[in-house]
RNA sequence: GGGCGGUUAGCUCAGUUGGUUAGAGCGCAACGUUGACAUCGUUGAGGUCGUUGGUUCGAGUCCAAUAUCGCCCA
């Protein structure tokens, strides 16, 4: 098979090619992975990506170390399951569409009602996940597609049921009143994960409060400062240190030590804040003193507006050396203050509804917001002349990270998830090296968060998600609540452990069911219990992901083949949130870890070092970059770019719809409607634009030119490939001389063979760049520059021809296979290509190419290929080739123009390079006419020293005598320079006398060829010079 | 406050266990296009490796301090 009169285009048609053969991929069910025992299995399970938007090129990145796993493997021989997939993302998905809800319809949530919002929702979902999957598509991921799951699909959903129903029949699963972080704008508890501090300007305002009968000589007031002044309605004390004299000297004596320890520099603040606290002792600590005592006698305060008696206690809570020294405590809205409460055992009054205005608690400031309460609070307490000051400060504020609005501490009902068995388990998994994590600087953040072992917050207040399967019911007394329970503990249901219930102290019965089950749902319901509103946090069900896709809690094939999976790669914010989680919920459920290995990938930055999100503006839709430079070149850039230590920084810029110029984009331009193109000044619309004006304007796509490197590379593998297969006419199977190849096939087959070597290798360690490096210079450098080249005299020769035609079949077809886990599209289409003109091509395991290079066998490295030696020897070819072409450059000599050089040098370089001579002259239009030990060099030439070897070229023709003297002094410069350096090394005795012996001598060697070249050199010059003259 | 990471050419990044003259791509300069590729080729210019100190015969690499940027946790 041969020689088909084809014409192949002279670039890759990616728009044409892509979708075409990933169709072709897919009907011919090349994703596809069944249990087979026997091959063995690789499985990577996708981070579902979010239904709440489209893909950004974090998922890009994200998704394509995947698929190079993927594809890797499934060459490599294994079912290789990649399993896909979508997340319902309780809180920001519901968020999203409650917002559009407010900005298109003026609606809310409670307007439309729970069913209607979830029926939104689903079609919110179902819109975003089929562009999600399509996004995936066109990026070229080989998912197994069949297998598409979504969090919250009925397969996920009885997998939460079944861990739910487990984890409450354990007794992990309990309701308690905790203080949560609440955002009022979504009216929903979230998690500490969901919450980010920001340090925004506020106040701190010092209050009077009024104490209740003092006794001669004591203060008639205590002065307490905060932050939230509206909290003060829910105060129930106010705080005291027990030992106020002691707490300060321990301040001071930390200062002291801090002093003496810091910098110069830092010392004058350090001082002063020393002197602040030395006169606080003086001014302050009496009081405080006295204070505690009245705490200890039970003094009581009144609370100003509410007129509420509380009491002044003694906590430690109460720092001495800050403020008045003493603090109002509010133990419903804030985390401190509620601990001081359960030591105290002082009550707690809850003063905020779910939407963050005052309840019935605060009197007279009730239903107003809490920011509203606030001023008129501060200016109540002022007409009553209880302000004694207010000071203008820095605060931290935790905001909402769903709806960037402050966080209220809010004590409520929650259930948790007890955690102290589970995380340890998950310690141990990764301590163990059950998992391993890599890089593996995360692990070390990894077990200090599950250390905490701090109970897992498992409700929302949403409607979006997986509803608690509890139901309950709050009885007049203990004794009823206990009845209720063990009969329903009698029925046939819970016999069947299809049901249990347990109780919330005192009187409060909670009765979970495992499946769904309406009918049980009703019969549960008609004794009264009512199932409680909250749904699930996201995580929970992301938690089960690895093992509810399989099918878990059936014991299906998929499960027993594809568990555990392999690796799981994702990026570090979530390594607590969700890793860890699967780790301890795959524990508890199957007995097993999810995956073997983690992989850590690095994040997307924009140019300025900022993360890309789309409420910057400097986002990068993947689309637009595939629809610029194909998607195996956002593929090869990303792994081009995925190192280990190091983000990602990607400068982008806007694409002029009109002229194609770029336009950068700048911390200025990049939250503005419309921009200006600087090139033909015409206007573009971005994706802020709301006018009618500004959207009829073309919209400009963000791209980035770093994948420029990558197409250009993608070019040149298509050309490259073009070329062999342009030359491949009358191609024949003969078999190869193996010990009598010519160097540069010995070279080249070496060269691919550390290259295969390096990939296999490094792909297998997450080293992605350094795979793409390898291949990449591999064939740009090896391949294309110098084999490439080589070939092209040699096929002249019809003699030589057949060998060459084998070789460059071989190489393309192993550079293909290794560069298809990177970009899958071109490799492909050449593949095809390829196959047109010969099936049998690989030397090394004789066998007959695979219909699609997505299942050829992945490339085995044959170690006795590499040979030192002879990339050693190429070398001095390399740098002939070099030194010749720097005369050309220099000299400013026409290519076309031929001209003659000879070499002095040792026998055995003449035996080396002389058969070469033909490369020389094609590649460097030159042609050797002398060889050997004895040479001179011609009357008018140009010299040039290389290891070895002294080269001259016959200038009698070109000489530009002043640049061939300015070539020679900047040359004998940087020898001398050299010399120097080594001569003042080899006469250090420390250095004579304590390196070790290889080392100095190969300074000496290199000493002595360096001062051969510098011989040459000057002879050279003074040749030069005389003529000059 | 604690932890992790970064700082190397104009830009974006590599740099093995310490060992010749610190590399790549882009950008820049010069030259070049009828046979794989101008998304290309050849050649070149460009770096006191954030700062200071230490260990060592020898430090971009190891240690300490420091500056600065980013992220995570409190």
């Amino acid at each position: 098979m041969s020689n088909p009169p084809i014409e192949i285009p002279n670039r890759f048609d990616f728009v044409e090619s892509s979708d075409r053969i990933y169709s072709q991929w897919i009907q011919d069910g090349c994703f596809d992975a069944d249990a087979d025992p026997s091959k063995p299995p690789y499985t990577i399970v996708i981070p579902p990506p979010n239904v709440t938007g489209a893909l950004h090129l974090g998922h890009a990145l994200n998704n394509t170390l995947q698929d190079i796993q993927i594809r890797m493997h499934r060459m490599m021989g294994h079912v290789a399951l990649w399993m896909p997939g979508t997340d319902h993302a309780g809180i920001a998905t519901q968020a999203v569409v409650e917002k559009r809800l407010r900005e298109l319809e003026n609606k809310t949530r409670h307007d439309l009602g729970r069913e209607q919002l979830v029926s939104r929702i689903w079609q919110w979902k179902d819109q975003y996940e089929a562009r999600i999957l399509s996004q995936l598509k066109r990026l070229g991921c080989s998912c197994d597609w069949r297998r598409t799951r979504f969090t919250l699909d009925p397969m996920c959903a009885r997998a939460v049921r079944t861990t739910f129903f487990d984890l409450f029949s354990k007794g992990l699963i309990y309701r308690g009143k905790r203080l949560v972080n609440w955002d009022t704008y979504l009216q929903t508890a979230v998690s500490d994960d969901e919450v980010t501090t920001e340090t925004v300007e506020g106040n701190f305002w010092h209050f009077r409060y009024p104490i209740i009968d003092p006794k001669p000589g004591e203060p008639s007031f205590v002065v307490v400062a905060t932050t939230r002044p509206e909290t003060m309605l829910g105060d129930t004390a106010v705080a005291v240190h027990p030992d106020p004299a002691g707490a300060l000297n321990k301040a001071i004596e930390s200062l002291e030590q801090k002093l003496a320890d810091s910098a110069s520099k830092d010392k004058e603040s350090v001082a002063q804040q020393l002197e602040e606290l030395r006169q606080r002792q003086k001014d302050l600590l009496p009081a405080l003193e006295q204070l505690a005592n009245m705490a200890r006698d039970g003094r009581k305060i009144r609370l100003p507006l509410v007129d509420r008696e509380i009491p002044l206690v003694v906590d430690t809570w109460a720092k001495p050396d800050l403020g008045s020294g003493c603090v109002k405590i509010t133990p419903a809205h804030d985390p401190n203050d509620y601990e001081v409460a359960q030591r105290c055992s002082l009550p707690m009054i809850n003063i905020m509804n779910n939407d963050g205005t005052i309840n019935a608690h605060g009197g007279r400031f009730q239903s107003l917001t809490m920011s509203k309460a606030r001023q008129q609070i501060v200016k109540a307490i002022d007409e009553l002349g209880l302000l004694e000051r207010t000071e203008d400060r820095q605060i931290e504020l935790k905001h909402s990270d769903r709806s960037k609005t402050p966080i209220e501490p809010y004590l409520a009902d929650q259930w948790f998830v007890a955690m102290a068995g589970l995380a340890q388990s998950a310690i141990d998994a990764v301590q163990s090296g059950k998992v391993k994590i890599y890089p593996e600087r995360y692990t070390q953040g990894y077990i200090d968060w599950l250390s905490e072992k701090r109970d897992w917050p498992v409700g929302r207040q949403l409607w979006w998600g997986h509803q608690i399967p509890i139901w309950t019911k709050k009885y007049e007394t203990p004794e009823q609540a206990n009845s209720a329970r063990e009969k329903i503990l009698a029925m046939p249901e819970a016999v069947t452990g299809q049901m249990t219930a347990s109780i919330e102290q005192p009187s409060v019965l909670h009765v979970c069911i495992q499946d769904d089950n309406p009918g049980l749902e009703l019969k549960i319901q008609s004794l009264g219990l009512i199932r409680q509103e909250d749904v699930l946090d996201t995580w929970f069900s992301s938690a089960l992901w690895p093992h509810s896709t399989l099918g878990w809690p059936d014991k299906t094939d998929e499960l027993n083949y594809f568990y555990p999976t392999n690796a799981l790669i994702t990026s570090r914010d979530i390594i607590t949130l969700w890793v860890a989680r699967m780790v301890l919920m795959g524990l508890n459920n199957v007995g097993e870890v999810p995956f073997r290995e983690v992989y850590i990938h690095p994040k997307i930055l924009d140019g300025f070092g900022e993360t890309m999100s789309k409420s910057k503006g400097n986002g990068v839709d993947p689309l637009d970059v595939i629809d610029k430079f194909g998607a195996d070149a956002l593929r090869f850039g990303l792994t081009w770019l995925t190192t280990e230590t190091q983000d990602v920084r990607m400068p982008v810029q806007y694409e002029c719809p009109h002229c194609q110029a770029l336009v950068n984009q700048t911390k200025e331009n990049r939250i503005k409607h419309r921009i200006l193109c600087d090139k033909c000044k015409k206007p573009f619309s971005t994706q802020w634009a709301e006018s009618t004006e500004d959207k009829a304007l073309p919209r400009a796509p963000v791209v980035s030119e770093r994948f420029e490197v990558a197409r250009n590379f993608v070019n040149k593998l298509w050309n490259a490939s073009r070329f062999v297969m342009l030359n491949l006419d009358g191609f024949t199977e003969s078999p190869i001389d193996w010990d009598n190849l010519p160097l540069e096939d010995q070279w080249i087959l070496s060269r691919l063979t550390s290259t295969t070597q390096m990939v296999d290798r490094e792909l297998q360690r997450y080293g992605y760049a350094e795979a793409a490096r390898a291949a990449y210079d591999f064939a740009w450098d090896d391949f294309c520059s110098y084999y490439v080249e080589m070939a092209k005299p040699r096929m002249q020769d019809p003699q030589a021809k057949p060998l060459v035609q084998r070789i460059l079949a071989h190489c393309l077809d192993q550079m293909l296979r290794l560069l298809h886990p990177m970009m899958p599209f071109v490799t492909e289409a050449i593949w095809q290509e390829l196959g047109k003109f010969t099936t049998n091509r690989d030397l090394l395991v004789p066998q007959t190419a695979t219909k699609w290079l997505i299942q050829a066998p992945w490339p085995k490295a044959q170690s006795h290929l590499i040979r030192e030696d002879v990339e050693a020897q190429f070398k001095h070819f390399v740098a002939l080739l070099g030194a010749i072409r720097e005369i050309r450059s220099r000299q400013n000599i026409a290519p076309k123009q031929r001209l003659e050089f000879s070499v002095r040098c040792q026998e055995q370089f003449e035996k080396l390079l002389k058969p070469m001579s033909p490369f020389l002259d094609s590649m460097a239009g030159a042609q050797g006419v002398a060889w050997g030990p004895a040479v001179s060099g011609p009357e008018i030439h140009a010299h040039v020293p290389i290891e070895g070897m002294d080269v001259y070229v016959d200038l009698s023709q070109f000489l530009d005598i002043g640049a061939e003297i300015a070539r020679n002094e900047k040359q004998l410069e940087n020898i001398l320079k050299q010399i120097s350096g080594k001569e003042s090394r080899l006469s250090n005795q420390a250095f004579v006398g304590k390196a070790p012996p290889e080392i100095i001598d190969k300074e000496r060697q290199a000493l002595a060829d360096l001062i051969t070249q510098r011989d040459g050199v000057q002879q050279a010059l003074e040749k030069l010079q005389a003529m000059k003259k």
